[in-house]
DNA sequence: TCAAAAGTGTTGACGGTACACCCATGT
DNA sequence: ACATGGGTGTACCGTCAACACTTTTGA
């Protein structure tokens, strides 16, 4: 085992041992019927191994965290994310059996989760699960995933993000549908509808769902250059 | 300088340099006019040397990162927090000269900030600067100081936080004025006041302030017991 | 013609905001 | 007596919640 190795300035002094940083990535994404789910990988290494789990990994010297986040999800599932945020550090002694392991946990959206392609490396099976029929998780990826629900919960009620779960042009029975996925309860149609539109955010694109066995439903758009605009001069998005 | 020293399982290899990781607190406090502060240190070393910054340092290996958060402040500024909350973890390669460095940022409230007892380890100085003055910080800490001070204005509305800057018992004024100086903007009087009381979760002492030049005002405290209990049945917080 | 979802208005309750004066106290 | 802040009520307006029927389409 060779000695740790040198960074940039010698004046950085190496008494103390440090702790292993990774970044772990809650994903969420919405499969056709607007149901929600978390991508989850089965462990191919030890600990925990053959164990569900949030996807991530090591953060690399000299790596930028929300890089190495991206890297470790292309790495280990292949999916491309629309939104990241950071969600939470969590450094519990224990929480790894390994050793100290200090762990940036991240939330992700993707726009369709169904026939998504899945690479891995280190993962044997990458697989979304229902939100409502979740396994067991190794670590402490169960508090991850809760935190990060609640998080979502949250932000869809003051920022748009739910429609980086929703593709480009999405109809407003979607957009609730999304809704009361997230938040865990139905919503009235009529005063969802007039609230979101209300706010001059949605476009119609004067196209309409195909294929569909019944009337066919307008397709919106979300105007992200006029919100971010708005946004500017204090506008605060609120469902 | 000693090789990387072993951890707890053996299954732990050392291919890979790892990043520090250090703790940083940004502290509010409000001084007798309600005032919002944040406290500083002027650092004792280098990078930096002479420049203030927020009170931090490295964390111990299998040290929770709370714990790490509290030894810091206790060391380097010796005050005694009545909140805590993570905030962010900064970890962009470049933000500390001396190579990889990620830091995770916390944010507490103090009391009363007047006579504060200051002792230090690593810091030369340690002061409260007015929010509204700040010097220029070192590293990336302006950043932490600003996300500290949005997260608190956003946190303030809908959960109890304020009282922690707060002595134990205060007038309707000095709530009104620590939430003009948190959120930045005129309250009206009669509506924060009918507001705040018409929660139920201020407790009328019976006591008035002392030595004061004009009709006292009646003190209160804040019924914490009965906010945890409405609380757990759904209540929320809202000012 | 049936099944399925699209689309559409009104009312009542509640909460937010704006606003001005008299009162108590210490100097 | 004066300066300083303590303490109080009302009216208007906008927002939210509740609620049901007709229309369109494909099978």
């Amino acid at each position: 085992m060779p000695p740790y190795p040198s960074t940039a300035s010698p004046l950085f002094t190496y008494e103390y041992p440090r702790p292993a940083v990774t970044v772990d990535a809650v994903v969420f994404g919405l499969d056709s019927r607007s149901v929600l789910h978390v991508l989850l990988i089965r462990r191919g290494s030890k600990p925990h191994l053959g164990s569900w789990a949030v996807p991530g990994g090591f953060v690399e010297l000299d790596e930028d965290l929300e890089v190495a986040a991206r890297r470790e999800l292309l790495e280990e599932s292949g999916v491309h994310v629309t939104y990241l945020e950071q969600l939470y550090t969590f450094g519990k002694p224990g929480r790894d059996p390994r050793g100290h392991v200090i762990s940036v946990a991240w939330y992700a959206l993707v726009r369709t989760i169904d026939h998504t392609p899945v690479a891995d490396t280190d993962a044997t099976e990458v697989q979304w699960h229902s939100m409502d029929d979740l396994p067991e998780l190794a670590f402490d990826h169960s508090e991850m995933v809760t935190a990060a629900h609640k998080r979502l919960q949250a932000k869809v009620c003051y920022a748009p993000v739910g429609f980086d779960l929703l593709p480009p042009k999405f109809t407003l029975r979607q957009l609730q549908q999304l809704y009361e996925g997230i938040l865990d309860r139905p919503l009235d149609k009529r005063n969802f509808r007039r609230k979101v539109l209300a706010m001059n955010l949605l476009v119609d694109t004067d196209e309409v769902e195909q294929r569909v066995r019944h009337r066919a439903a307008r397709l919106y758009r979300f105007d992200h250059q006029k919100y971010n605009s708005l946004a500017l001069n204090g506008f605060i998005f609120d469902i």
